[in-house]
RNA sequence: GGCGCCAUCGUCUAGAGGCCCAGGACGCCGCCCUUUCAAGGCGGAGAUCGCGGGUUCGAAUCCCGCUGGCGCUACCA
């Protein structure tokens, strides 16, 4: 069997962390499997419909590297993969199941379906359609009231009084419910639009779409889901119900527990292969012990039989490690590059652009192992592209040097000379000069190294101080030390 | 209220009757390395496997009940 799985996802914001996740679990079994990923718009809902979010939804799938081989901007044989372009085909459904009696016409108002389930909130009952266009009888009365009020229809199910059904959930096993609490469900809307259990059993059945993936709040609606298979005597494909995705505090993963839209998690420094990587391990895993896994290996060993069933909470920090993991095993080259597209767009205007990818190079091998987020790249080196440092006054003298601002300076100016007369401007040079004046001076070292520190970079957290200064060069050095003892007053 | 899903360290997980008085990872705490910060190395704390009953010579693993968390209950998906 041909394995084809499809992301179908409704254009009504950006896109979501589980969303995606489900998108890269359907890629990754149809890569697996050698088959087809399908990408189609669930746009049924006009009321939500957010136009923009459609480019979204395929920068998403870029940014993470989830190619598609039919939809969305590509097309294919099953087209057309938006589903507003495909509304005769639900229509025709809708008239089959009418036809077959499995469905009826229900011509009932919003405002009395609202009355209905206020009462019935009211009587401690659970909220359900009381089906009277079900008979005959009702519906005529009921259809008479919306003509006279210029109103249109909807298409319900003619759901089964009583029985079973039950799905073989490919993450959960057998899933059994009882028809009796299921009441006459919409199929479409009067507006002519489908509704997703409708249409998405229509698409995936004429996609031939053989594995479905979603998340497992649909779990209650699968009973409805199985009873149009059957009336329309469509195969039902290979559902799984994926665990979903949590926030800190159990509940479901939303805008109050940080960033959930992919977007969010680019633009903090994130790599598309770290992000990939973690949501791969997110209700899945290969083993016992691995977490860093190449797409190679995902592809290689993803299946559906190592998803669990309970939902995990989204672990930032976990991610955050591992994009760490990710910048310093990047290669040379696509870090430099990488490292440079962060600083275009992070530096101060005042630097001009595009910056030195030269300087760039020689900065990278400093700062790749520090480096958890893209971020974070600006605040460890831009000293090194800018003119004048700004620094809080107090940064200089440190702990060591707290009331001792004359000592502090005294330092400096000895370091300057001593820079100043070095034969050659090697890190390994500076170093030894400066530890030389320490120990001259019988002052500690490292209290010396954190003077020069701040004085060179601005900062108190740094690359390696002797190989900076090296790139820095040594009349950019020597002129912020002497402009950080005028700082000490 | 009704229906349903889930239940192993704080978190993500391994575990499909004996290999487990439970392994790995993130985080946390020490120590080492060290010019700051990281990275790295070593070590540590951390789970009576939600609780209670069974089944079995033997259960984290099977069954039942309970509890808890979460979800669904729209002319949303």
């Amino acid at each position: 069997m041909d394995v084809r799985t499809r992301y179908a996802p409704s254009p009504t914001g950006v896109p979501h962390v589980g969303n995606i996740r489900t998108a890269l679990f359907d890629w990754l079994l149809a890569r697996h499997f050698g088959g087809q990923f399908i990408v189609r718009l669930e746009d049924t809902d006009r009321a939500r419909f957010i136009p923009e979010s459609v480019d979204g939804i395929a920068e998403s799938l870029r940014w993470l590297g989830l190619d598609w081989d039919e939809g969305l901007d590509r097309g294919g044989p099953y087209g057309p993969y938006t589903q507003s372009e495909r509304l005769p085909m639900y229509r025709a459904a809708a008239d089959r199941l009418l036809g077959q009696g499995d469905a009826y016409e229900c011509w009932c108002s919003s405002e009395r379906l609202d009355a209905m389930r206020a009462e019935q909130a009211r009587l401690k009952q659970p909220p359900r359609y009381d089906r009277r266009c079900r008979e005959d009888a009702g519906r005529a009365e009921a259809r008479r009231e919306a003509t006279a009020e210029g109103r249109g229809c909807v298409v319900r199910f003619r759901t089964p009084l009583e029985g079973r059904v039950s799905l073989d959930d490919a993450i959960h096993g057998p899933l059994t419910f009882d028809l009796s609490t299921i009441d006459d469900f919409i199929l479409l809307k009067s507006d002519g639009f489908p509704v997703y259990a409708l249409a998405y059993i229509v698409d995936d059945d004429a996609m031939r779409i053989s594995h479905v993936l979603r998340g497992d709040e649909w779990i209650p609606s699968v009973p409805r889901h199985l009873l149009v298979y059957r009336a329309l005597d469509v195969a039902v494909p290979v559902i799984a119900h994926l665990p979903r995705i949590l926030g800190p505090d159990g509940a479901k993963l939303s805008k109050r527990h940080g960033a959930t839209s992919v977007f969010e998690y680019r633009d903090q420094g994130y790599l598309p292969d770290a992000m990939f990587n973690f949501l791969g391990l997110v209700g899945w895993s290969l083993d016992d012990k691995t977490e860093i896994i190449s797409r190679e290996q995902f592809v290689a060993s993803f299946t559906l039989d190592r998803v669990v069933r309970n939902p995990a909470m989204f672990n930032i920090d976990k991610l955050t490690w591992m994009n760490g993991v990710y910048v310093r095993d990047m290669p040379e080259p696509e870090l430099v590059e990488t490292f440079a597209a962060w600083l275009d767009r992070g530096l101060p205007p005042s630097v001009p652009r595009p910056v030195d990818r030269g300087l760039v190079a020689r900065i990278a091998p400093l700062i790749r192992e520090r480096v958890k987020l893209l971020t974070e790249v600006v605040d460890y080196s831009d000293f090194f592209f800018l003119d004048a440092l700004e620094y809080p006054a107090d940064d200089l003298p440190g702990k060591a040097f707290a009331s001792k601002a004359a000592e502090a300076a005294a330092a400096l100016r000895r370091a300057v000379e001593v820079l100043a007369a070095l034969p050659g401007w090697t890190d390994d040079a500076i170093e030894a000069a400066l530890r030389l004046q320490a120990a001259d001076d019988g002052m500690k070292a490292g209290d010396l190294f954190s003077l020069v520190r701040v004085a060179v970079t601005g900062r108190r957290v740094t690359p390696p101080l002797f190989e900076s200064m090296e790139i820095l060069g040594r009349e950019r050095c020597l002129v912020r030390i002497e402009a950080a003892t005028g700082k000490l007053g």
